[in-house]
This record gives C-alpha cells, sequence and structure tokens, in this order.
DNA sequence: TTAGTCATGTAAGTGGTTACATGATTAG
DNA sequence: CTAATCATGTAACCACTTACATGACTAA
C-alpha cells in the first residue's frame, strides 16, 4: 500500500467510480498515469480495500466500477492522521532559471512569458471548477462546514490557486529584472 | 542525459565542486540522494560532459573535484531554451486534506499544525540563505544585474518563500475553518 | 561512546513513464 | 479521414529511494 494507493481509496469515500475516472480525478491532486493505476486497482480488490462490479455499456467499452470496502475505510482512516511525508517538487524551470545568465535576454523572457501562459491556462482552470462547485458550497464551507461533500475539493482548489498565482507573480517579476536588465545594458 | 544531469551542469557553471558538495547545493532545486548523483557522475565523465580531478585531504577522506568542459557548457547552453516541462508536485498533505471529514477535529487541527511548523522552519532556512547572500547582492539583483554570479541563487530563494509563506497561510486558514465547525459542533 | 559530518560507491527494490495492444464511437 | 474520448490492460524502461558497505575525524 503506497500513497497512491491511499489517494484512490480518498476518492473512492465520495463513492464508487471506474479506474478510467479515478484516474482522471486523481490528477490535480497526485501524478498517475491509467498504467499504474490499473494495477494498483487489481491488487487492492485482492487485498480487499476495494471490490468492484463490471458495468457493461452499450457505444462504450465496459468498465469496472470500484468502490472502497469497510476494511479500506479502515485502513484510509488509520492513514490521515498518520506524520506526513514532505511534500516532493520537481520542476524544471528552477533548474533553468539557476543558470538563465547562460542564455540572450529575448530567449529568457521567451522562457517565462511561456510559464506565465502555463499559470494563466491553470488558474482558469481552477477558477472554473471552483465555480462548478456552485456558491451555496462556497458559503458553507468557508462557514467551517467541514463535514461538506465537498470541503476536502474546495480547500484544495484554493490552494491550488493561491499557488499558481504566487508561482505567476514571481515569473512576472523576473520578467521585470530581465527588462532591467536589457534597458541597462542598451544605456551602455 | 536526463533532468538531474543538466542541474548538475548548471551549479558546475559556478566553479568546481565535489560530488559530495553537488548533492548538497542540488537539494533546495531538486531532490536527489548521493546513490542517484555518483553514478551520473562517472557517465557525465565518460561522455566528456565534466572531468575531475582527484584530491588528496588529511583528517578527511580523498575527494573527486569536478568541473563542467566545453562540451558540457554547450550541452547546457542548448538545453536551458527549450520547452519546459511540466512541474511535478506530489504531497500526502493533498490527498490527507481531500478526505479530512474522516478523522476528528482534533487530530485535523495536529496534522495542519505540524504543517505550519514545517513551513515555519523552511522560511527561517530561507531567509538565513538570503542573509548569507549579503545585502550588495540583494540589491544588485533587484537593479537586474542578471550576469551576477548569485542572481539565480536569489531569485530561487525569493520563489521558495513565496511558497512557503502561501501555503503557510493555507494551513492557517484551513484552522481557522476547523476551529469554526468546532464551535458551531459545541454551540449545537 | 554515540551520533554526526565528510566522502564515495554498489545493490536491490519501488514508483512512475512510455510504449505496445485493442476497439468502438463521435466530432471536426 | 483523422483525431479524440472511453476503457482496460501489459511490458519495458527510467528515475528515485533505501539499504548495504567502509572509514576516519569531531563534538556532545
Amino acid at each position: 500500500m503506497n500513497t497512491l494507493s491511499y489517494g484512490l481509496l480518498a476518492l473512492l469515500t465520495r463513492g464508487p467510480r471506474s479506474g478510467y475516472e479515478l484516474m482522471q480525478q486523481i490528477q490535480p491532486i497526485w501524478q498517475a498515469k491509467h498504467s499504474q493505476i490499473y494495477p494498483l486497482l487489481a491488487l487492492m480488490e485482492k487485498r480487499g480495500f476495494v471490490h468492484y462490479v463490471p458495468v457493461a455499456q452499450k457505444d462504450k467499452p465496459d468498465k469496472k466500477v470500484y468502490s472502497i470496502t469497510g476494511e479500506g475505510l479502515d485502513a484510509l482512516r488509520e492513514w490521515v492522521p498518520e506524520p506526513t511525508g514532505e511534500p516532493v517538487k520537481r520542476d524544471e524551470m528552477l533548474l533553468k532559471t539557476y543558470c538563465i545568465g547562460l542564455i540572450g535576454s529575448d530567449q529568457a523572457r521567451r522562457l517565462f512569458e511561456d510559464r506565465i501562459q502555463m499559470y494563466r491556462g491553470k488558474l482558469e482552470k481552477y477558477r472554473r471548477m471552483i465555480e462548478e462547485l456552485g456558491s451555496e458550497t462556497e458559503t458553507a464551507v468557508t462557514e467551517g462546514h467541514i463535514e461538506h461533500p465537498c470541503f476536502g475539493s474546495y480547500i484544495l482548489l484554493k490552494r491550488a490557486v493561491a499557488n499558481a498565482q504566487s508561482d505567476l507573480d514571481w515569473c512576472r517579476w523576473v520578467l521585470e529584472l530581465i527588462h532591467l536588465n536589457h534597458i541597462g545594458s542598451v544605456e551602455k
């Protein structure tokens, strides 16, 4: 049982889902491909943490709809309060930033402009997702209704927005510095 | 040549370093253990991107001091302007947050308080590192001197501080929500 | 005397990505 | 007619972690 397994169990606490749906819904929280998820689900089923019912579909391939079992819920409840591992972040951009002086300021500008575009796209996506949760959810959560089924989703989205915004602001600040440098070198 | 290799090359643009020093200095930018770095350095040496001189030490084990070669610098200059891969973040805390309703509010509080402590520690560390760079560096960088040897380090530290601060603020906000919930349930 | 730092390496195992494989339906 | 979505799976590979291994010096 690795971290991803607990992530899948966490999603299943909201109701039954197919492997395909789990694969899509885990993405914003934990990046994983279907090739990692399908074998894991099979393993978890063998160990009794989840079970599935095959569902035949017309016009679409058949699917397996998974649910969390009592055992699975117990395991999840035990795991959540345990000491949390340090977050792991890997971003090529940090390495490139470290040696940004190696390339011309025009190329450097492109690099950061591309990043800004990426963060803008993410921010829009998150804002759409918050809208989808509805304003009733928003007021319920900000009043402290932890038991609301969307509590987790909402506060995670808030965090994602704050992170993207802070990284975007940083990119803009670096662009300003590059601009200052360019002006300085022209004046010479 | 994977991403970590370019990270090591990036560090070596600042001057020669031993494998051990590289291992320590890459940590804030890219997490990697010595067991991954030493074989990589050997491979990069075989391919001509770096070379080393063995340095004998008294009172300490001997070491290999690596430098970047012309070939290595060329490879790095080619890599930096290339399209940048999406950042990967994996944080157990997000999964736990998603199903925070499963545990009691006292346990939930502990989880977030521990995190706040972690971020506080990180922030202090980053602030010490910025201090070490010196206030002359700070003014030089904020005036846009990209060519300054500490430019990359400084702007990366600024980003790390902003990230930690935004995550810390989020944790505090979640604690407030948990507190609101607790008060609400007591009044009932 | 125990733990920590410096310093390098290998071996085994886990976690994660890419590619291979199939196949029907739908939208541009 | 091409690409995307739905849906599941396996195989090979790469990236990363943990554990094994050694050894001298230093500070609590």
